[in-house]
DNA sequence: ATAATAGTTGACCGATCAGTCAAGGCGAAT
DNA sequence: ATTCGCCTTGACTGATCGGTCAACTATTAT
């Protein structure tokens, strides 16, 4: 056997870095090489197309993010803490990539999507593939806080739609004026998504 | 003095049109122009730039539907019920769109401001002041519907904004996986945010 | 050591990109 | 009817786009 190379993770590394930063549409293929330290043949050597490689991006930020969210999701913690302590990962992990590229950069798979559903479907099937795929962590906390009596939600898998749905929504927004506050607010908004019966701020 | 001309109309509705139902990276100056049944140089000679025409498009866009959003958000109306109209309203603009282009196409001001926010300040700051006229009307029935008892908001302000990021996160979900019926259930979700006391009390 | 193969290179392609410009056309006020 | 100036035209630019290719390198199993 010949020799191992790392460049197809570097490749789809710089990708989703570059199009999370700025957009699909302005992430050349040059750019991506540029950032990997790739020479262009290199690129189509590993992926046919500038579409193959973001669905290759995605898909591997989703694998990198897997144990994450495995972790945060984890059945061991109390349903509704599973959503705060997601937020907050989400927001500090936001506020802390603002710091060297001075922007709220929002979530990848929404912005991607968005930009490209209409004309690029094997990125927005891969783009919804994913989705589907964060909504389950959501709809088993929302199952389990059912059970607990904490929320009524009949439909557990509408709700955890709605309630993705929704942070995307607040995610978006957060990008688009560059203000991570929005997203400290949204737990509030989530509880009210949830059905959460109204508590008083409890000290602690 | 010499003639007039609807060309820069034309400009801004192609454009728009172009950019809503692919994306702001994907509609090229060329294909605004062949929409429009202008010359490039007809282009440039109303518009200093690309970025330029599509600030100018979505002001055009607010001025067009204005008119629309003051009938629908009526002080006359039930406030709750302008919520349930302009849901209603959307749905069906956006399901007669999906008859001729095949897509949902979601909030035109959402999608681009998402592309194009990290790199444009200009269209970023359009769409922002643009976002902010629209919060106004939730604001105001927000604030109605507090008054008459419907509601507990005490800050309508924050209480619209997060109603408006939740809507647009619908919005979007309903782009990318082009499903018409996620916005039908979003009436539901609004209810939630809102706080709207139904048969489930809540606690005070 | 060598052969087989995974990976790399840089030159190259036609198309398209946003943007420019000088010149001319054409409507309205005089 | 002339003139003023808004608007249009079409040919042009240099840069960049995504993508191709044949030749070359380097590694590793044998």
């Amino acid at each position: 056997m010949p020799r191992v190379s790392d460049m197809k993770n570097r490749l789809t590394d710089a990708a989703l870095d570059l199009m999370w930063e700025n957009s699909y549409g302005t992430t050349s293929v040059d750019a991506i090489c540029e950032r990997a330290g790739a020479k262009k043949g290199s690129f189509y050597y590993f992926f046919k197309s500038k579409s193959e490689l973001t669905a290759a991006a995605l898909e591997a930020e989703w694998n990198k993010n897997k144990a994450n969210m495995d972790a945060l999701f984890s059945p061991t913690v109390p349903p509704l803490e599973r959503f705060d302590r997601y937020f907050d990962y989400v927001h500090d992990r936001l506020a802390e990539r603002q710091k060297t590229c001075g922007s709220i950069l929002g979530c990848p798979i929404l912005s991607i999507g968005s930009e490209v559903s209409t004309q690029d479907q094997g990125v927005r099937v891969t783009v919804d593939r994913i989705w589907d795929r964060k909504i389950k962590y959501f709809e088993s906390a929302i199952r389990d806080a059912h059970a607990q009596g904490l929320i009524v939600a009949p439909d557990p898998e509408a709700k955890a739609r709605a309630l993705f749905a929704c942070y995307h929504g607040t995610l978006a927004q957060a990008r688009i004026q560059n203000d991570v506050e929005l997203l400290r607010d949204f737990k509030q908004v989530a509880m009210d998504v949830l059905g959460v019966k109204h508590t008083q701020a409890v000290s602690s």
